[in-house]
DNA sequence: TTTGCGATTGATAATGATTATCATTCGCAT
DNA sequence: ATGCGAATGATAATCATTATCAATCGCAAA
């Protein structure tokens, strides 16, 4: 299942993130739409800045700390995640209507695929509960070489 | 089967260490040494900052970054192992004598427990080549409540 | 619609972990 | 013993992110 990014969408996700500051007493502003518009029909995973440099297109006056804090705010509104590669930036990617998945990259090109296996996320459940854990959340990032890599090799 | 700490592994360290050092065309210190040593004698997993805390007292003059410093050749050497909990601090544990394993952590006291499950390992292999990458590593960071913060809440 | 107040913004400083720089010192092969 | 390249420690630099703060804005009540 994928969403398919329309204005239907757009005015979805807008209602969402809306009803989430209204809920905290925080207001809407043009900023928070713009940036929201952007993230909404960009692809993938991508970081603050990169977000910011495609903002600043539409409104030079943006400040970089504005696209830092609303990406903080899309986070907890559940639109989107916070994904962390371990290369010590924070990227971000949809959430809303993406189901939970795992991540496999590339480590010579960077691709990156969204991957999900019922039985891992089972066996880890199971795993927790042996050891008197409630899971709550997980990571999992994979790491390889992906099958165009090992041909140029 | 868990590695005991005593003087016969000191000195096994010491050699790892030092050919390493020596195939490299780098030198053994005593700075180095003192490291080792703490390294060899800390339990669990640490960074390097609490690591120079405790060489400090050795040494009050040593530095930091030779702290940091040594900590990435200890990894590189194959004796240690670098740790990324996702807090923007990397930590360091023993990985020479330990097999690999994945971590569980409470996300309360922050209690961490290493675990393994070759039938997550074995599926994981699996799910890459499914998509034609050839897995050279993975992170697995399950977080939960673990029994003891349940009972207190 | 006006008003008031608290939230937001953008510029900038601050932070915190880690790394780079560099003059001085040290280890080791000759 | 000596010389040269590596290591050290102090410190500055880096880089992503967060805090600060005065000016501005959004919204709810009047």
């Amino acid at each position: 299942m994928r969403i398919i990014i329309n204005n239907a969408v757009m005015k979805e996700f807008e209602n969402i993130f809306s009803e989430f500051l209204a809920k905290k007493g925080l207001k809407m502003t043009s900023q928070r739409s713009m940036i929201l518009d952007a993230f909404t029909k960009k692809e993938g995973h991508f970081t603050s800045e990169e977000l910011y440099d495609i903002v600043k297109k539409k409104d030079g006056a943006i400040g970089q700390a504005t696209v830092y804090r609303t990406l903080k705010l899309l986070s907890e509104s559940g639109i989107a995640s916070e994904v962390d590669f371990g290369d010590g930036v924070i990227r971000y990617e949809h959430k809303y209507g993406h189901e939970h998945h795992d991540h496999l990259i590339c480590n010579l090109c960077g691709k990156n695929v969204e991957v999900l296996d019922l039985q891992i996320e089972e066996l880890q459940e199971k795993m927790a509960k042996k050891h008197g854990f409630k899971l709550t959340g997980h990571k999992m990032y994979l790491y390889g070489i992906c099958r165009d890599c090992r041909k140029k090799i």
